[in-house]
DNA sequence: GACTCCGATCTTTTT
DNA sequence: GATCGGAGTC
């Protein structure tokens, strides 16, 4: 077989063992992927399996239709028949197909994260609880966790640990909501992200036959990226292979970064036990970056305690060094990345789309576009606040939702009295309460409003119902392109946003158009997205999951392809580019306060630091700022212990922007321009203190310039030790340490935050 | 019921 | 620096 050869030894053995259960750990850059393509190649045209018996689960969408464009390029057509996907496209496929099991519409919902917060924001009103305890965000992360943990609402009231546990963090009546929620949900025959894992698992539980249907089906099953699925994927992936047994997961523990999700490392270490015959194998040789990055992300990850063995290495050039960026301020920052950018692409002819910038927080875009702009250097931002939730779009795909779903309680909510037709907040509630009370849906109430409204707000809402039952037929009628085009125009909002001729309003009437055109794509397109036997169908219905379903990546379709990419470090797995930059390096922004407050897992930052550097084929620069805007206020920052971590031989400041003298911050705070709008504004209040580094009021270290040998020193994290050497030969001083408690270490003296005790 | 203005609050990361 | 909700006004 041609596609065999260049694979080297563990790739060639984790290609052709195809039976049996299987894990393969891949180190970063081990060529994962040209792996897992042509062992379902190798299936198809050596071992004779019907494409269509074989289900690869992906981390991403995109993901997917690449493998599959790849394993056609070897085996022909037939790769169409593969069902691939990610987790929650490929098992909401299948729970529309067997959704009246589980007593659900098989024209469901699914509700995406803001629609969730939503509801349980009106819940929470409902119950006259406190706003600012019951906060839709912590509401929500709880109920995602027992959803993830497989607990059902009925479980997690009947359980005592959760009651006292809430009631121990004062929110008594978590369960309630718990319990409100899921049957809203119910009702409005919606799912949210959570349910697709949760219901596919009840559906297999309680269906025995429909799981032995699947299991006959699916006789190989691969996942991807296995060190980031969390219990309720696993079980679904263990009940489907548990006939066949021909289960083959690849992960790499290193790599795990969505624990915060209910990802469990735990997956990854327990296989072993679920499967004794599990054939292990290790890819280990890097083929995408120099020795220099691999090794000193090797020296980083040694950190963490929870890790499966193994060495990558790679037999690659040595490469450059990383380069420490250091400046002022955060929008200095930003123009410190984008000349480094320029001139990288001056001296050694490199492309725009050569370039990653990396960032923790997604609102640490915002600087580095402006130095972007101002330099004329494309770029592209991945993730972030996506174009799916602009208000215009959310507000024509409620439309084309609620005309699918006349039960959907948050379309509903959403566009009753959009555009403005005399319906409201008042009357709205009225409804839902009459609705949840007599137990009745949301669409049987609005057909008998009369009854419940006053005459005006009654004829208004049978317009709409007249309306939006016309919009039904439409889609039930037509495709998905004239349907859209029917409801953007039929309910008004088109010609509410062309009337608009205000910047804002102009671009907001092209998002609409360009929803349109991404409509008119998706049914003129003929590729399939989630694979499978029917017939790809051009209802509207199915655009909608489809868009619902997408992930970050999938979401990158410009066309343009020589763009510096900006995205945050989660949005880069699985992607590599030439040159990567890693911004916002700073202690409580990188690894993260809130992070360490809340989960207190320092170990999965550093997994983060960890794949941010191996995205890297060529050189990493990581930079940080001494000052930052944070919630509208400057902030001295420092450098993150990250920086540390690094082994000095890997690293060196920058010989071009290390240490040059910065600007004042000029920038003002926002109320400080509302003021002046006013009338009312009193001096700007930047403190010009704040820009020197100063990292903590108990800590301030020393200048360490007449740091000298056996002089006893303190670090914040390491604590105290004594010097043992210092070595000046470098183009950068190092000072060698021994601690009390951390041994010896190798600390880079121009940002080494050390005290001296004399 | 619609609209406007002000202040509070928030920011991890994502399917 | 953006968004959301509340209060006040038409």
């Amino acid at each position: 077989m041609d596609y065999l050869e260049g694979l080297n030894e563990p790739q060639h053995k984790a290609v052709t063992t195809t039976e049996g259960p299987m894990m393969i750990i891949a180190g970063a850059g081990s060529g994962k992927t040209r792996v897992l393509t042509y062992r379902i190649a190798h299936l198809i045209k050596s071992k004779s399996i019907d494409p269509f018996n074989i289900l690869s689960l992906t981390f991403t969408n995109k993901a997917a239709a690449e493998m599959r464009n790849r394993i056609e390029g070897v085996i022909g057509s037939e790769a169409r028949n593969i069902w691939m996907g990610t987790f929650h496209s490929v098992f909401a496929r299948i729970l529309r197909s067997e959704a009246a099991h589980i007593g659900y519409p098989s024209n469901f919902t699914i509700y995406d994260a803001d629609d969730s917060k939503s509801l349980i924001r009106t819940i929470v009103k409902e119950l006259n609880l406190d706003d600012k305890l019951y906060k839709a965000n912590i509401v929500f992360n709880r109920i995602s966790g027992a959803k993830n943990r497989l607990v059902s609402y009925k479980e997690y009231n009947a359980n005592p640990a959760f009651k006292t546990d809430d009631a121990q963090n004062r929110r008594p009546e978590l369960g309630k909501i718990y319990k409100i929620y899921a049957e809203r949900c119910f009702k409005a025959g919606a799912m949210d992200f959570d349910d697709l894992l949760f219901n596919t698992n009840i559906l297999f539980r309680d269906h025995l036959e429909v799981l032995n249907k699947y299991q006959h089906r699916f006789k190989y099953v691969m996942v991807d990226e296995f060190q980031d699925t969390n219990i309720s994927q696993y079980l679904i992936t263990k009940n489907l292979s548990a006939v066949s047994e021909n289960i083959c997961v690849v992960g790499d523990d290193a790599q795990s970064i969505y624990a915060f999700r209910g990802a469990d490392i735990q997956n990854i270490l327990n296989f072993e036990k679920d499967y004794p015959t599990l054939k292990v194998i290790k890819l280990e040789q890097n083929y995408r970056s120099t020795k220099n990055i691999v090794n000193a992300a090797n020296s980083i990850i040694g950190y963490n305690k929870a890790q499966l063995k193994k060495n990558v290495w790679t037999s690659n050039d040595e490469g450059t060094q990383i380069e420490l960026i250091k400046s002022a301020s955060d929008n200095e920052e930003g123009k410190l990345v984008a000349t480094s950018i320029f001139e990288e692409k001056a001296q050694h002819q490199f492309h725009n789309k050569d370039f990653a910038v990396l960032y923790r927080t997604n609102s640490q875009s915002r600087a580095m576009e402006e130095s972007l702009r101002k330099l004329n250097i494309k770029y592209k931002i991945i993730g972030g606040l996506s174009f799916y939730q602009r208000k215009e779009i959310k507000d024509l795909l409620a439309y084309m939702r609620f005309s699918i779903n006349h039960n959907d309680e948050e379309s509903l909510k959403r566009i009753i009295n959009l555009p403005k037709r005399g319906i409201g907040t008042t009357t709205v509630n009225k409804l839902i309460v009459v609705a949840n009370e007599h137990n009745k849906s949301i669409w049987e109430v609005l057909q008998h409003a009369n009854q419940i409204v006053p005459g005006r707000a009654a004829n208004a809402i049978g317009e709409f119902v007249a309306l939006i039952k016309r919009f039904a037929i439409e889609i039930e009628k037509n495709d998905a392109y004239e349907a859209a085009n029917t409801i953007a125009k039929g309910s008004g909002l088109l010609q509410d946003l062309y009337a608009d001729r205000t910047v804002e309003g102009l671009n907001r009437y092209e998002n609409v158009q360009e929803l349109l055109n991404a409509v008119k794509e998706f049914v003129d397109n003929e590729e399939e997205v989630t694979g499978g036997e029917e017939p790809k169908d051009k209802q509207l219905g199915t655009f909608l999951q489809e868009i619902t379903l997408l992930t970050g990546q999938d979401r990158d379709d410009d066309d343009d392809n020589d763009k510096v990419t900006l995205m945050t470090i989660h949005m880069a797995k699985g992607l590599e580019f030439k040159n990567v930059y890693i911004v916002g390096m700073e202690e409580d922004l990188f690894p993260s306060q809130m992070m360490l407050n809340s989960r207190a897992d320092l170990e999965e930052e550093r997994r983060l630091f960890y794949v941010a550097i191996t995205r890297a084929e060529q050189k990493v620069f990581l930079s940080y700022a001494l000052s930052r805007y944070r919630f509208g206020r400057l902030k001295s920052c420092e450098p993150s212990r990250f920086i540390d971590e690094i082994d000095p031989k890997f690293i060196k400041e920058s010989s071009k922007f290390g240490g040059r003298t910065t600007q004042p911050v000029t920038q003002v705070t926002s109320q400080y321009a509302k003021n002046l709008v006013r009338g009312s504004a009193t001096k700007p209040s930047i403190n010009k203190a704040s820009l020197q580094h100063t990292p903590s009021a108990d800590f301030a270290p020393s200048d360490t310039s007449n740091l000298q040998e056996s002089m006893k020193v303190e670090h914040p994290k390491f604590g105290f030790g004594k010097v043992t050497e210092i070595d000046n030969s470098g183009t950068s001083r190092k000072a060698t340490v021994v601690f009390d408690n951390f041994g010896e270490k190798t600390l880079l003296l121009s940002f080494a935050k050390l005290k001296i005790h004399t």
